[in-house]
Formats: structure tokens, C-alpha cells, sequence
DNA sequence: TTGGAATGTCAACAAGGCTGACATAAACTC
DNA sequence: GAGTTTATGTCAGCCTTGTTGACATTCCAA
């Protein structure tokens, strides 16, 4: 935890009160930061985005079938939890994955309301056909950029994730809870 | 540039031909970056999306903002070349800036077809509120981190750009050209 | 003077968010 | 057993923001 002259810099706004050179410096940092974030996560999305164009789905199905190939078996409102999105929203997307068969829906064990997802084999197909672009781009900025930076990669996001995704993440990261 | 196991694993897809517990520990470690940054870009547009909800504003309306902000004077076509958008997505935007008086389009002196596009001062109020939330966010990030972490926080990000948004994003960082 | 560049604009469409309202089945509670 | 809550689905309609295609204007440059 370095907390410097940075940060009472950001908290006025460096261009309106009286400015100096580490000021100046940090400010054109964050600056840097922001754009750079931006540009990286619209690589990050471009891969995936272009399998998907032509067929008729889009982001917010690569999405849906992530989640649920990494957590096989878990429940709509889980879905819905992590995704932050209406049911209405979702509902759309796991009915056209649904009935193409991607897809399945078993009634829960337990409670019979519940609807458990599972990645049919052709949704684990497109799944991972998804997945090998975004892992490929990844990997290679990780080889790039060297074990080192990788670790702080990973440190400014979680720190930048606001508490309820930061708490979604780890419950993520821990364990996912099948039937 | 630390190549190792690591590479191969991702290439040939761990989870389908034979692993050991070095690909796992890869895999699951590009795995939990993907995820990571999703929740954290998520985060990091909330903030001035919250402002802009309300207003008859949306996030391409920050993103005009933003980079008529850092490089005042650019052209049109300037900004759609930085966005990615066609032109009519982008009008639609920036024709609504105009009208309401946040975005001043002046003719370009030596090319009279040139739009010159300059903030008026509603317009640096409203980007100064929108950047103010979000430089706050990478700041508290940045201090959590530490500056090690940052360093390589922002060399993952321009190793993960592609080639054409890692050009634009030097070309912005190296000096904007005014008239 | 003619071609091409920079820009604006109209129309139509699609994806994917949203709200509100309502339906159903199952579980839970009293 | 009746009533409430939970999990889910669905219909209708709206908004933003992206797309394509077509066409007009203005102006630079060869």
C-alpha cells in the first residue's frame, strides 16, 4: 500500500486545483490506464464476437454458456446472480441456447422448482471453441508480458472489482456447487 | 518472456488431451483472468453509467466525451477511426452533444470539409464528472496494488491490445495533433 | 473539370439491455 | 389445508447502440 501525494491529487482533480510535475505525472498514468483498459478489453471481446457474428448469437450468449461450463448445474437465479442482468434478458438468450440444443435444463433433485443448466455437447463445442480464442489472446499477453506483470495484472483487477463482484468472483474461484 | 509448459498447454486445449498438474494450474490461472477482468470492466463502466442513466445519455456518449476531451480539435474522422463505429452510429451520438450544447463543431481551416470537434463547457462539466468517478476507481485500485502491481497491470493490458488498437492507443498517448 | 475524400442524413433493422404485468408450480409456514 | 413466498417463464413494449444501404453536399487535388 503506497499512498503518496497520488491520491489527495486525484481527489481534487489535478486540472483545477494548483498542479505540480508528480501530479502531472500520475494524472497522465491513470489517464493512460483508462484508455489502455479500454482497448485491451475490446481485443479481449473481438475474438469471440467474430465466431459468434453469423451465427445468430451474440456476447450475451458467450456469456451464458461460460458461466454455466464452468459451473455445471447451477440454477437460473445463480445465472442471474453472477450475470447481473433481468431474468427477461437472460431468459431470451437460455431459450434460443435451449432449444438449439446447447443447452439443458434438468429440474432440480432437492427442489423441484429449480432449473439446473448443463452444457449439452454441442454447447461445450461452441463453448470451447469460444473459450480457445480468448485463452489463446490471454496467454499470449501473459508470455509477453512475463510471469511478474501477470501477478500484478491480477492484483489492480481484483482491486478494481467493486465488493459484490469481487464476492461473485471468489465464490467463483473457490468451488461451484453442483446437484 | 518466460515461455514454458505453460504455452503448449493452451494451445492443444488441457481439458481435452492429457494434463498434468502444471497445465491445470495454468489453465486455471487464464481461466480466473478472464473472469477477472470481466467483473472488473464491468465495474469500471458502472460509475459513469450510473450518471448517465437519468440524462438521455448512454455509454457511447462518454466515449465521444472522452476522447474529444484529450485531443481537441480532432477530426470526425478522427474519432470514428478510434471508436470502431460506422459514422452513422457515431453522428447519431455526436449530433445530440451538438444540439444540446456540450460538443462544438468548427470548420477545419486548411480543409473546409473537416469537422474540428471541441468540448464547450457544459461538455467539460458533464466528462469531468464522468472521468472524475472512474479515475477515482483506478486510483483506489492503484493504491491497492501498489505500483509494481501497476506496472504490470499495464503491460498485460498493451500486450493484450491488437495491433491496430495498440497503434491507436501510442498515437494517443504520444501527442494529439490540434490545429 | 472531374474524381475522391469528409461529412451528414434518411430509413430500416437487430441485439440486448430495461420495466411492468401476469402465470405456474413447488416449497414453505402457520 | 390455506395462504405466502420462491423460482421460473413469458408477453408486450421501450431504449440505446450497433449495423447496412443509399444518397446529398462540400471541397480538395490532380
Amino acid at each position: 500500500m503506497k499512498e503518496t501525494a497520488i491520491s489527495k491529487a486525484s481527489l481534487n482533480g489535478a486540472a483545477i486545483t494548483g498542479t505540480d510535475s508528480a501530479d502531472m505525472a500520475a494524472d497522465s498514468q491513470i489517464g493512460a490506464g483508462i484508455e489502455a483498459f479500454y482497448f485491451a478489453y475490446r481485443a479481449f471481446t473481438s475474438d469471440p464476437d467474430e465466431i459468434l457474428a453469423g451465427m445468430h448469437y451474440g456476447r450475451a450468449h458467450h456469456r451464458a454458456l461460460h458461466f454455466i461450463a464452468r459451473n455445471p448445474g447451477m440454477t437460473v437465479s445463480g445465472l442471474l446472480d453472477i450475470l447481473g442482468v433481468t431474468k427477461q434478458s437472460l431468459n431470451r438468450v437460455l431459450r434460443a441456447l435451449v432449444t438449439d440444443g446447447l443447452v439443458e435444463q434438468r429440474i432440480g433433485l432437492q427442489d423441484r422448482r429449480e432449473r439446473r443448466l448443463y452444457l449439452k455437447p454441442a454447447g461445450q463445442d461452441l463453448e470451447q471453441r469460444l473459450s480457445q480464442t480468448q485463452r489463446a489472446r490471454v496467454q499470449a499477453a501473459y508470455d509477453a508480458a512475463g510471469q511478474h506483470a501477470v501477478e500484478g495484472f491480477r492484483r489492480v483487477l481484483e482491486a478494481m472489482m467493486c465488493e459484490t463482484g469481487a464476492r461473485k468472483f471468489s465464490e467463483l474461484r473457490g468451488g461451484g456447487e453442483a446437484q
